[in-house]
DNA sequence: TTGTGTTTTACGACCTCC
DNA sequence: GGAGGTCGTAAAACACAA
């Protein structure tokens, strides 16, 4: 039987060397592994050895304005022309998928191999995926830095608050040992228990730490909650 | 010119759906 | 089981700095 050109996989990996077949006819193949040298091997026999592969030389639609030409009896990959990368973005554009019917009327208007336009697709959606992803991130990286700086700007604001406390308590117990130091009398006493109950009242107030440090910050965000429902929406 | 990084074309493996 | 999808990747084509 002739399987037509035989030609050699330039890759010899694992002690197999894999040949593909090409028909001078059609563009359908078939792989031979032969073990060629097992000692050669790298000592991991047992191991799934992943084959590299040899790309198909595509004979067919060679009639492509002069883009398929042949280097030492490989035919190369061809590039496909602007025109017909417009014709597919265009295509692309109007439907992402591509059910059999269209295929082949798109490769019949290109000149093309309905194969070719199915990996043009494929390809095509991957990237598009892509940069779907991309700019995904970006929105959320935008958001990521907004909350950030909100949450720099709040604790600059719990650091002021609490210098003001400070000084106001320090404000307190001068005044409370001021009215200490004066003579008893009815009014002052009054005055003077006023000021403790105040003091007391301040002893009693948390520290921010001691109420913050074990939730974080971003948590407590209104954004962040939001934020959160968006991605759940996103993976349920 | 050449080395190197990126993009494009193509394929195999695997999965899902009808 | 076949058609068409995604995913990962090989390799050609291309861009560009050194």
């Amino acid at each position: 039987m002739d399987h037509g050109r035989l030609m050699e996989d330039q890759m010899v990996l694992g002690g197999s060397q894999v040949y593909h077949y090409t028909t001078p006819t059609q563009s359908s193949q078939c792989i031979m592994v032969n073990q060629i040298d097992g000692s050669s091997s790298s000592g991991e026999g047992s191991k799934p050895v992943k084959r590299r592969r040899k790309r198909r030389s595509k004979g067919t639609s060679a009639t492509n304005e002069g883009d398929v030409g042949e280097i030492g009896g490989m035919l190369r990959k061809r590039k496909l022309t602007d025109e017909q990368v417009n014709m597919l973005e265009y295509s692309f554009g109007n439907e992402h998928k591509l059910e059999s019917g269209r295929k082949e009327k798109i490769a019949a208007e290109l000149g093309l191999d309905p194969r070719q336009v199915a990996v043009w697709f494929q390809n095509r959606r991957a990237r598009w995926k892509n940069k779907k992803l991309e700019e995904e991130y970006a929105k959320l990286k935008n958001h990521h830095d907004t909350v950030v700086l909100g949450q720099c700007q709040l604790e600059s604001q719990v650091l002021k608050l609490t210098e003001q406390l400070h000084e106001a308590q320090n404000e307190i117990r001068k005044l409370s040992e001021r009215l200490e130091e004066m003579p008893t009398n009815s009014s002052s006493s009054s005055l003077s228990v006023e000021a403790n109950d105040a003091q007391f009242d301040f002893e009693l107030a948390p520290e921010p730490e001691t109420n913050y440090n074990n939730i974080p910050f971003y948590m407590l965000d209104n954004n962040y909650l939001q934020s959160m429902e968006y991605w759940d929406g996103l993976y349920v």
